[in-house]
DNA sequence: TTTTATAACTTGTATTTACAAGTTGGCAAT
DNA sequence: ATTGCCAACTTGTAAATACAAGTTATAAAA
């Protein structure tokens, strides 16, 4: 006879104050708790959540250190802007505010198991080595124009049942966070203006020979040995890629 | 008759957390913990520190934000590599470490005191507006290649006898940090890929029409209100833009 | 000698309690 | 109508306690 304790079910192995950030997070990002506004007090959230303060300052913290809020003392935890989520990459318009257009993401080729690419520009860790990984390719669009081709080789480590979701305009961060809790902690890059041609420049709708961005990543998860690694080709005809560091 | 408590002294206003975060950031930095090896336990620290631990906690999570450590349940809290300074450029080159490679800076265009240039790029606080700008142009050679020319305004605020230094094979910001105090704490970018054209393409060397690296940064320094501008174009046709997030 | 189990240790999550410091709205005084 | 005060509210800091989950060294068994 099994015994199903309450440690058992997989969701209740997700601490508290993650599924109040993920509440937050969703409800700030749906526009329940619009820009400029203030989020109910961490008494308020106690009280409405069945949490202690504590595992709501948690939550509100890690909503503070990924830019959602900033917490004013005597004030409250003001809703701030969210970052537009394209892997810790936004995108500037050069004459449009970026919250009024409209990213729309279509899958080039769908989660598939495969071996890792050789030659492959990443190092990999053994343990990504011997699992192989899931390859994926998507075309991001603004407004219609395509400015993001990406193709992501993602270690086959432990993501049950990953390449029967469905990606089509969600964010694979989001996905992998929610559904696997993957949390991106940074990265490394490479930055070329290389010219378009082939595949890319069909696919951006670039003049072969125009200039497009190219860029490698590979992401730090908090998985030890566990990265996400990124090929982007960006158009930056109209637009410009916008950071902050 | 004034009552000194411990709460008015300047020094007992620094949070306990933060002290202990400046103590191990310092020991860290200094080589007393080396990059790999296990600071104290927590309880250590507690015992140590005559803390409690949800603040070693406090100061400790701190340090993860940072980049100074990383934690691992179990195990212990492991010493990194402290992060590059922030927003500083690196290239690496498409077949050798950077560390061989020969660097020098030539100077374009020496300081001189100008107008704001309408249009600008960027937006300026209304204090750098009134006092106009530094102007310097810089080209960066890499093994006698031109990769790097940059274009860069500095307001023109309590910055004496700049424009009388040399900044042939020196680095801006070294002269800005010791010589006047200003430390750059961060910043905002944009990235593009254009063709190259006139002035530039004859600078970097570059086939005109060819793509180049174009970026705009707004650094912020610890001064309010002062704020580097550079707009920088590279030529990555043997080497690439390398950065950490 | 090697393998296995476990105690001791580590960080992670959560609750409870208390006080400090900053903000703001309401009310009383001018 | 305006100003000042203060209570009620907000977030910030800290301590104390308890249990969970992961790591590692040691002791016992094979």
């Amino acid at each position: 006879m099994i015994i199903i304790t309450k440690h058992m079910t997989e969701e209740n192995k997700i601490p508290q104050y993650k599924k109040l950030y993920e509440t937050l997070r969703r409800h700030i990002a749906s526009g329940v708790y619009e820009e400029g506004s203030l989020l109910p007090s961490e008494n308020e959230l106690c009280a409405v959540h069945s949490m202690t303060r504590p595992t709501v300052r948690h939550a509100l913290e890690a909503l503070v250190q990924d830019g959602f809020i900033q917490k004013k003392q005597g004030k409250g935890s003001i809703v701030q802007k969210p970052p537009q989520d394209i892997g810790i990459l936004s995108i500037s318009g050069t004459s449009s505010a970026i919250g009024k257009q409209y990213l729309r993401t279509q899958i080039i080729q769908k989660p598939q198991i495969k071996a890792w690419p050789v030659p492959f520009n990443f190092d990999l860790t053994e343990a990504e080595k011997d699992f192989g990984c899931i390859y994926m390719e998507r075309l991001r669009f603004v407004n219609e124009q395509p400015v993001f081709y990406d193709i992501n080789h993602i270690p086959n480590i432990n993501l049950p049942r990953f390449t029967s979701r469905t990606f089509e305009n969600k964010s694979l961060f989001d996905i992998l966070r929610t559904g696997y809790q993957i949390e991106i902690k940074g990265g490394t890059q490479k930055l070329k203006a290389i010219k378009a041609t082939g595949t890319v420049s069909q696919l951006l709708k670039i003049k072969t020979g125009d200039p497009v961005l190219y860029m490698e990543r590979k992401l730090l998860t908090n998985r030890e040995g566990f990265h996400i690694y990124s090929t982007i080709y960006f158009n930056s005809e109209k637009h410009a890629i916008f950071g902050n560091f």
